[in-house]
DNA sequence: TGTTCTTGACGAACGCCGTTCGTTTGCTAT
DNA sequence: ATAGCAAACGAACGGCGTTCGTCAAGAACA
């Protein structure tokens, strides 16, 4: 018997087996559809058949579809490695939280599109919000600053996951081809500097990454706010 | 009777009115489409119909969705306003570029995330390239870094007018809402810097964006490349 | 205990979607 | 005139998110 409250979601959990389904089941078994096939492969159908059920169970629980994304995107933000200590290299820990995102990212295929096209509002992301500007504040980044850096850095690096998470789809390994070979046949008086470069453009994996990452942290740091 | 080529895509244009069917009409009323009703009022058949056949003639010139939202984006490209000269501020040139980019995108709802997974190689996206590599120059970024740093400009203005157009989502207003509510209603005590802000943290618009664009610029003059 | 009330579960259906298949149509070249 | 062939197209397949009406089981109450 549970508490005799007045009247609440009480969602009998008596039952033994073949658990209750609940928000959290939901959202379990989506995250493993999601890491082995994808955003591509998830749907509110795969999932409820994963549980057993049909799709039209799953809207006891969640709202809809987007719901079931924010409330995924949330659940994996919760994986990331939050910063234990204050004391050391505040860049070096912050890079470390920004690192551990993108790699939680981009660890589930199609996730990071998810984070850009979300408002999250989840506890882990209150969570991680919170460590950035207290990351930034040790670097000695005005709050208000710091709070639109906050939100430049995580938008940076959930498109940086994003494109990273494109560029393994097989459809996109053919575009990329496309474009090395469209960017590599220019002619040298049209486009110069294209030409100049050539297979530069496309170089640059995880040294991109990071130079990239320092660029926002410098600009940053000698950028006031109006 | 057009040139008599050995055999090639001849599509007999001899036919007077009712357009004949090509990839430049199908990227054209699909693009009337997108700037209608934006990307998820964009369909093939949707286009296919206004162009008043089915969908599966539109296979003839055009492999897939993604391919053709890869010729909306770079179509759209063109419309971008690329600086006529090389005197003066080339910062200021450069923001008004970016800026270009942004509104072009954002003024069509839902192209910015098409932007964000399409790795694009159209003549458009070439031109855009060449003239950023060329403002860097002028601003005295060696080429290599000015490499790294148009994938990165891009990349940032992409997933800005993606946040921006999200927001405008009659969806994403509640959800908004939610986040304003969650992250205003958190403890002084275990979150003190998002309890010291406030709504400081959801404030600034098109400043917001300057300063963004400022801190990479700054950035990227600053910080060399490994 | 018996009866009503509430709410989770669920099958079926609606209206979309991208893409494929097989066929028809109409021009071109022989 | 006819053969060849690319374009056009109708129909269908399998999938999707979401809604609706119904059912069943536990809770609340008499």
């Amino acid at each position: 018997m549970t508490a005799p409250e007045s009247r609440h979601i009480v969602s009998r959990r008596t039952r033994p087996a073949k658990s209750p389904l609940s928000q959290e089941a939901i959202v379990s078994t989506a995250l493993d559809l999601l890491s082995r096939e994808g955003m591509a492969g998830l749907s509110l159908r795969k999932v409820a058949a994963a549980l057993d059920t049909g799709a039209a169970s799953l809207y006891v629980y969640v709202a809809n579809l987007d719901e079931l994304h924010a409330l995924l995107l949330d659940r994996v933000l919760g994986e990331i490695a939050l910063p234990t200590t204050r004391d050391g290299d505040w860049r070096a820990r912050l890079r470390a939280v920004l690192r551990s995102y993108s790699e939680v990212l981009y660890d589930r295929p199609g996730l990071a599109q998810v984070a850009l096209s979300t408002i999250p509002s989840g506890p882990n992301m209150v969570e991680l919000t919170e460590s950035l500007l207290d990351l930034l504040q040790q670097g000695g980044v005005a709050l208000d600053r710091a709070a639109w850096a906050v939100d430049l850095l995580l938008l940076h690096t959930s498109a940086f996951a994003a494109e990273r998470d494109n560029r393994r789809r097989s459809d996109d390994v053919v575009a990329l081809h496309r474009a090395q070979e469209a960017l590599g046949s220019v002619s040298a008086e049209d486009h110069p500097h294209i030409h100049a470069l050539g297979a530069e453009l496309f170089s640059g994996g995880q040294g991109r990454y990071d130079w990239a990452l320092d660029v926002l942290i410098n600009g940053v740091l000698s950028t006031p706010r109006p």
